[in-house]
DNA sequence: CTTGACTCCGTACTATGGTACGGGACCTAT
DNA sequence: ATAGGTCCCGTACCATAGTACGGAGTCAAG
């Protein structure tokens, strides 16, 4: 059940300089303070590693280390709205994103069938994202 | 024609130093070291416009300035095979890349829904992530 | 022929998200 | 009880993609 932060990182697929990078964020909380006074070895739950989790699912969503900070913060706290507006608007910024990487998947699909074609000289890589910005 | 540096940035919607940090990066040439000696002031043309578009579509594309350095070496040599080889790769990527957006725009929308449900008390942001990552 | 906008150039700084290093402490198996 | 593997801690460093700054040169208009 509790484990050490190197088995918390390897099941978040993480390192464990990063886990101690978001401990030092202030995205984990460093479960210790309230020990008597020496600094000893830390051991970690569940609820840890949901949390650690949650953070790459986040960062995956397109969210920045500081706005998972805030998403934490609410997570315990009562402003619904503020929570549903982050949601809105990172969900609107991913719309845009996914559109955006869908015309790039277009042009680079125009690329590789019209590299393909001809037979040799180059293929003309600008041109075939020209009208694509 | 002839364009200054704040125009061509202008034209491609960069910034004046980001351009010039294209140039340093070797993904611009710099027109003018044939020139007579003396550092003067230079003229861009409709060619280093569309070089500077495909720069940013690019970009978009996902692939890194470097990819981009190789991708622009690419548009004048014969080397069809490595050109489509990056843009089937990065294709590749980009399909990843959308899926895990998607799965994203999903876990999101799912929490502002549960966010919008209750009445008070906390929305359950960390749980609206779990089975995501 | 000066003023103000723009340019050039080099260097330094920024933000983001880590990654590495070195020394000491600690824990476990032999 | 000692060797090897972890852990803790602070500090430093890294890559990427810019952005800012300061001083000097240049250019067009009034």
């Amino acid at each position: 059940m509790a484990m050490s932060i190197s088995e918390l990182a390897r099941g978040a697929g993480v390192g464990v300089e990063t886990v101690r990078y978001y401990q030092r964020r202030g995205l984990l909380e460093d479960p210790r303070p309230q020990k008597t006074g020496a600094g000893g070895i830390r051991h970690y739950g569940p609820d840890e590693a949901r949390r650690l989790r949650f953070i790459r699912s986040a960062q995956d969503a397109g969210f920045t280390l500081e706005e998972i900070g805030e998403l934490l913060r609410l997570d315990s706290s009562d402003d619904r709205p503020r929570a549903r507006e982050m949601a809105r608007t990172r969900i609107a910024a991913l719309d845009q994103q996914i559109s955006r990487l869908r015309a790039a998947r277009q042009s680079l699909a125009k690329l590789a069938k019209e590299c393909a074609g001809g037979v040799d000289g180059p293929c003309p890589i600008i041109a075939s994202f020209e009208g694509v910005g």
